[in-house]
DNA sequence: TATTGTTATACTCTATAACTATA
DNA sequence: TATAGTTATAGAGTATAACAATA
């Protein structure tokens, strides 16, 4: 039985950050369809929008085998979204990074999909808004730190190797 | 640049949105994958714990083409997570539920996947994480009627149609 | 005629295993 | 030997289109 709060229901904090996780997937999902591209290859040009990394480490960034990311790149760069180029300083890593087209689609869908994001928040009071970014923000870092994981990188703009 | 918060960095609401969603549905992913059961599979016996729906409505339940419905349950049904039956009420209805086996796995990776997500926000204050519920409950809630969706299913336990 | 569901087909996405080339 | 990447293969997941059965 659902619990009340009010006049209104409210749902338990797990089935209420499970439910909106599905529901902002599938914004994306839908911004990206625009373009014609999954949620994965729209990752993919999300991650090299400030990083140009070997295939072995956009596997690492993605949770990835190797093996799919070849697939990944092959499709992207079939569809003129990605290069590859030889890694200068060994012989064995190939660099991936955006071309002009790619990120043009990057530029056009993140600024929508923020909207769809503020959209989903208009529902709620000022205040409430202002707390939920601070609550899940405060819950992130607390969570990268744990993992060791550095939540803002330096944004290597053009870093090249 | 990202703005600074008292001493700590802050995301910007998308962005802490958009990785929360990421680290969530990993968690599940995760959970899932001890199963050997893929988010989408997961899903489909989480919609199944409380309804018993024809295809056609677990279709928009998952926002899935039909097609897509019969290939899923397909799977499912060949693992005996679960099962077909024609419905009582229209002769071209076929009426899907969980099995036994498929409500173990339910009843084992939903606590589980609840202790992830209680583990996330136990940096968070008592007060905080009532916050946190409250507010995403009620984007939730306004969300959901204004597209005309019920959040809460009568919990028909044991409907037959 | 309209709706429900399945099937055929094609593509994306993913991993494992075997392979090539470089370190 | 070890590492970086590709390829072959197999399977899940998805949608479109064509189809059969029922309403």
């Amino acid at each position: 039985m659902p619990p009340r709060s009010g006049q209104a229901h409210e749902l338990t904090t797990v089935d209420g950050l499970a439910q909106l996780s599905f529901l902002i997937y599938q914004l994306l999902e839908r911004r990206a369809a625009a373009h014609d591209l999954s949620i994965v290859q729209t990752r993919l040009l999300g991650v090299l929008r400030d990083r140009r990394p070997t295939m072995n480490e956009l596997g690492r960034l993605l949770s990835l085998d190797k093996s799919s990311v070849s697939g990944l790149v092959d499709r992207a760069e079939r569809r003129g979204l990605v290069e590859r180029s030889p890694s200068p300083q060994d012989g064995r890593a190939v660099l991936v990074s955006l071309t002009d087209q790619g990120r043009a689609i990057v530029a056009d869908v993140a600024p929508r999909f923020g909207e769809d994001v503020a959209e989903l928040l208009a529902p709620l009071s000022a205040s409430d808004g202002r707390a939920l970014s601070r609550i899940v923000s405060r819950a992130l870092v607390a969570h990268a730190e744990e993992q060791g994981i550095d939540l803002f990188p330096a944004v290597p703009v053009d870093r090249r190797r």
